[in-house]
DNA sequence: CGCGCGATTGAAGCGACTCAACGGCAGTGG
DNA sequence: CCACTGCCGTTGAGTCGCTTCAATCGCGCG
């Protein structure tokens, strides 16, 4: 359930440079393992500590009271949780696992002390919370789409963007999430999501194959994912898509891992 | 263009308790002053310093590459500026104001050097990073909701709210922005903007009269803001909307400052 | 006064939601 | 082993809401 490390290997993954750190970073800090689907924070929970991603992901939801839960985030490896709930007494929205994940423990009232103690440590806390409000903003840009492909196409460039960030490919995804989260996330019928992967896969842009997306053309999809609305067929213009009949697919959606 | 003061001002303007001050806190602090739809900060410009709103407020967006602007985001009194772009060379976003106003302007290479002789000051500015994330979910809140008039009644509500933590009036709003803004940030055509409004008004939930709004009735208006989508038009269900026919709309849009 | 801009309203087309059915896959128990 | 049962993802059909294009009205400003 839970491990122990020290503070060196927090820096370490904030990407505070080696040349940087205190000799104070000996300073042991707890690891909280989480399977996945069970929550890491609850809303209206005690906010005790703030988490730090250390492998896996995580998804941030505001449950509509009694039923429905609204997908508002997620948070992959180096990402800050509970950052929001700072200021306050009580946790301002759910974390849920989507898979197995593990995270550093920070707790809050410790936060100012070792912040003042080692002042990177809190520079780059402040780094890490200006990443999560430019990916929350990213976010706002694509719910503000108008249309559903359209925003799933905003969504997987601002993914794929996410990986080449860590290292990764940045074109094969791998989601973590099921389409209803998506869709949530999204603001669309978990159908409409469906429909909407299949319509870039006609276009030839991406290859679907359940969660393993490959972005085929990311040229096009970028421009796809620039118009406010829905393209024109207009065979002269940019981004064709949506076939009039019959376009350049290979007469069937393109998947991934198939001769 | 622009004007002097100290850093005990802009604690007092960050709720911070007069006790906890620091004799430091005579530090001079510049003030600039931002004339209606003027840019504070450009996308792409080099980040030289955070904002705090000492009055006034701000439109934040970024430019859908030549062409249209996407409002992402508000700011009010008390909000921090620029904080989205503590860790990058140059601005994200662009942040515009929607009518005269004025900053304290706090250069980025004294923020954490103050921070550091003024403890109070970067738990303050952690506070505001902390309400600006909370802020910016809320949001993608609002923009998830599926019907317009259901995203529209989201943000009243959440505006209420803003205003009523600085102690203004919870009923009656002032918006700053035009519908063509708004339309922008609720993720819809500015005329379903306008028909959204005198839906809600027709209903007897709030009245309109051009950007000035009165909420009318505080509890079905949040009971219409937490469907999921449309509210069908059971009269036994809570929050009887959209009129067969003839409802309880006193047979024209309610309007303010009318007889 | 005329001009432009913002807000509202109307009409028409299409796109997303809803309801529904189907196939695949995993876990379960006979 | 194999039916049984859910759950997830996909696809179809129909309704309704939103977008688009358009005209109108009111207002501030040169």
């Amino acid at each position: 359930m839970a491990g122990e490390a020290n503070l060196l290997a927090l820096l370490d993954l904030l990407g505070v440079p080696p040349q940087d750190r205190d000799h104070a970073a000996r300073q042991p800090l707890a690891i909280k393992r989480v399977k996945a689907r069970q929550a890491l924070f609850r809303w209206g929970e005690p906010m005790r500590a703030l988490a730090i991603v250390r492998h896996g992901s995580f998804k941030l939801c505001h449950l509509d009271e009694l039923g429905y839960e609204q997908v508002s985030g997620l948070a992959m490896r180096g990402d800050v949780l509970g950052m929001e709930s700072l200021d306050l007494p009580q946790h301002d929205s759910d974390v849920v696992a989507l898979e197995d994940a593990s995270v550093f423990v920070l707790p809050r009232d410790q936060v100012s002390a070792l912040s003042l103690r080692m002042p990177v440590l809190g520079q780059a806390l402040q780094q890490a919370s200006s990443r999560r409000l430019r990916q929350s903003q990213a976010l706002v840009d694509v719910l503000a789409a108008v249309a559903s492909e359209v925003r799933l196409a905003r969504f997987l460039l601002w993914h794929s963007r996410q990986m080449a960030e860590d290292g990764w490919s940045d074109r094969r995804l791998h989601l973590r999430m099921g389409r209803r989260d998506l869709a949530s996330l999204l603001g669309v019928a978990h159908e409409t999501v469906s429909r909407s992967f299949t319509a870039l896969s006609m276009a030839g842009l991406i290859a679907v194959n359940d969660r393993d997306i490959e972005i085929l053309d990311p040229t096009r999809l970028q421009g796809y994912a620039r118009s406010t609305r829905r393209p024109q067929e207009d065979s002269r213009s940019v981004t064709p898509l949506r076939p009039t009949a019959t376009a350049r697919p290979p007469s069937a959606p393109r998947s991934l891992f198939v001769a």
